[in-house]
DNA sequence: AATGATAATGAAAATCATTATCATTAAGAG
DNA sequence: CTCTTAATGATAATGATTTTCATTATCATT
């Protein structure tokens, strides 16, 4: 009996075909540099992370697969009020826990808290519900995010 | 004895001086729209509005007021996830009672609440105060907003 | 009211992230 | 292996925001 590893192939390809989409080398190459950093990272810093191992892939590509990655609702399109949007894979591929975020203003330093987050998610359930009903507004997604001064710069 | 109206100067001018900035018609005729909309309007909609009655600003004027607006915390700069940026008064200078947003994905459409918001307030206030104790940061500003789809888009 | 220092402005060019175009390549069904 | 067509790379285009620079306007001082 041997133990056969399906590398890191977590369904990736099964889960692409069955929106209709192929699975490319593109694809996985940037799903793999997603799950392999923890930072927040720029269409750009992903694409020359990509580059690194995969120098043909251009970055039309990498722009148009985190597109689709955010349509299918593996990654999170993040706005930390710098101009460029910043990625992260979403909570189910991921494995950081459900966290939110603070902001410094100045440095840019971004720091994610873990604490609270029962309390925020349960207000903001019960504000969904409300919101919900009362707007017939259906929601599928929150943000919270806090601005300020690190540390370091205040 | 004569009754002396001060016209629409809020003390404007005054602010505008304190930071060791100019008073200018440019900077009336911007805080102007922005005081008469309930709208959150985009720097092109602003520039759009303000020439109906000084044709002769121009769009980088805009631009640069709403940035030093900004700066000077008497607007607030807000994304929706359009791709510009949208302004309004911040809550000090407003007509409007403190509140938070709902976005409709599909048509952009924009719904204040200020259902909730005092929970929301509440527990936004202990949040900043455990984190600004852990982390040792400085929080000044939060943004909280829910995403979905309004009652006609769904 | 006139002057002068310089902040503010308008017009236009420049930036920069993101999209669209289009010819070429490569999934993957059969 | 072959064929259909989605996906891709290179590059041009777009669109919001910034920068540049010569000119104008604010306002403290005379
Ligand atoms: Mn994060
Ligand atoms: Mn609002
Ligand atoms: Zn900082
Ligand atoms: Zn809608």
């Amino acid at each position: 009996m041997v133990l056969r590893l399906r590398g890191e192939g977590h369904g990736w390809k099964g889960r692409f075909r069955g929106c209709g989409y192929r699975w490319t080398l593109s694809r996985k190459a940037i799903i793999d540099v997603l799950s392999s950093t923890k930072d927040h990272m720029s269409a750009e810093e992903i694409y020359n992370s990509v580059q690194k191992n995969y120098p043909s892939i251009g970055l039309a590509t990498v722009y148009r697969t985190l597109e689709l990655l955010v349509e299918m609702r593996v990654v999170m399109r993040l706005d930390f009020g710098d101009k460029r949007a910043r990625y992260e894979l979403a909570e189910t591929f991921s494995s950081k826990d459900h966290h939110h975020h603070l902001v410094c203003n100045r440095c840019g330093k971004i720091i994610e808290y873990t604490e609270f987050i029962e309390d925020e998610v349960e207000l903001l359930e019960k504000t969904e519900k409300g919101l919900s009903m009362k707007y017939h507004f259906k929601i599928d997604n929150h943000m919270i995010q806090f601005y300020g001064l690190c540390k370091a710069c205040q």
